[in-house]
DNA sequence: TATAAAAAGATAGTAACGCTATCATAAATA
DNA sequence: TATTTATGATAGCGTTACTATCTTTTTATA
């Protein structure tokens, strides 16, 4: 017997479940593929129906656009992650050891969960890397925000600003400091691969040095508190 | 006599220089408009054409597609801010004094400079804040960096890195810190005005909070070192 | 097992987008 | 005055982002 994994996800993402039937699991198993080799741009309906071997209609018959569908696999990767963070935090008592854990699991590459089936999420990693910003970076952004889809990217912010609290209660900037771990840990992760000259890691490219960087930026300022 | 601040552009983002005729300075002039009205997915070419009382082809003389008047755009603030940086930190002997002002500019609400006639700074920068990742998020970043597209980005990096060296020279990060500054100047901003929640600012939505929590997360890193 | 309901496939169509081409005209320069 | 150079005007083409409709297949239920 294999447990498997399953995610509740905000109806409004979606007007039919992907999970349920076998063209939405596709559907997202594909989106994961083809975002993460074309990038979200050159992404089309078209592109991922033809690589499903199915028909756009059958794609807007899950999906309202595109820009839904990436906002759900971001939104589906956060939640994976904080369910991840919350795992394996648990039962460690010494918030230090676990706020080092977190920035652990943050900045360093994920392996495929095999309680998932249909999600990669190591490309999906990559895909956050490369278009996580791109889900919030919009006009609508107030409209989605109302309709609640940034939620799991706020909740995992908001476990991650607590066991900053925990470390050090009087720090004045746990969410802001949160998230600053947060995006750095995928933005020094895209310069340093693609930008390296913005980074101090251009040498030997190892994700481990994001880890000592963001360690040393955290604990040094919540120490200073 | 007025001095006009003249910023010279690599010559790979245009195929015709905006800043020579009318019809160019208005391109840039109603982009930065439009971007900051629609932002930038919503953004066409014919839109700006009709906004400018021209036509589609008009424009693609000047730029061979939207991604690059955007990059353009970007690069053009990033060497204007470089220059505001090296001006405003001129004879400022304290490197701490001179970071602290750095931060600042990053950080807070940019007034048009009167002596760029056809760029609104002040639109720019919420630009920046909005679109700015977009310029290098993309699968074409090794192929524009290779055309030094990202050059100002870069330097301003320097910049800032070699500020924070001045600071603490036995800081081992400095590139990967200017570039966390740089971004979160931009990204707190963004988050404090549309998903408060990320942050620790949702109450007056002030700037200089966002100075504050920058400062201490400087100063109390490089201190360390 | 028959029947209806739900899901998927197939095809068509439309406005907008991204871009190229061509030809005429106006303005600047030699 | 001749000639570049810049702009305007128009057309066209493949793709994108959808919406609509109708048929076939699968699934659930009476």
């Amino acid at each position: 017997m294999k447990l498997q994994l399953q995610i509740k996800m905000n109806e409004g993402l979606f007007l039919r479940n992907p999970e349920n039937t076998e063209l939405g699991r596709n559907i997202i198993k594909h989106s994961i593929q083809l975002i993460a080799q074309y990038g979200f741009e050159v992404f089309t309906f078209k592109k991922l129906a033809d690589d499903i071997g199915t028909t756009e209609s059958g794609i807007y018959r899950y999906f309202e656009n595109k820009h839904l569908l990436l906002i759900y696999i971001i939104a589906w990767y956060w939640c994976w992650l904080e369910y991840q963070i919350i795992f394996q935090t648990n039962n460690i008592v010494d918030p230090i050891v676990k706020l080092k854990k977190v920035i652990n699991l943050l900045a360093t590459t994920v392996e495929d969960d095999e309680s998932t089936s249909y999600v990669n999420e190591s490309l999906l990693h990559q895909i956050i890397i490369s278009e996580g910003s791109k889900a919030y970076l919009t006009k609508q952004v107030a409209e989605d925000n109302k309709h609640q889809f940034f939620k799991p990217y706020k909740e995992l912010c908001a476990v991650v600003g607590n066991i900053i609290l925990e470390c050090s209660p009087k720090y004045k900037y746990p969410r802001s400091l949160a998230t600053t771990v947060i995006e750095m840990a995928h933005f020094q992760n895209f310069f340093m691969n693609n930008l390296p000259s913005l980074t101090d890691f251009g040498h030997n490219k190892n994700e481990s040095n994001i880890v000592l960087f963001l360690n040393d930026l955290v604990f040094s300022t919540i120490k200073n508190a």
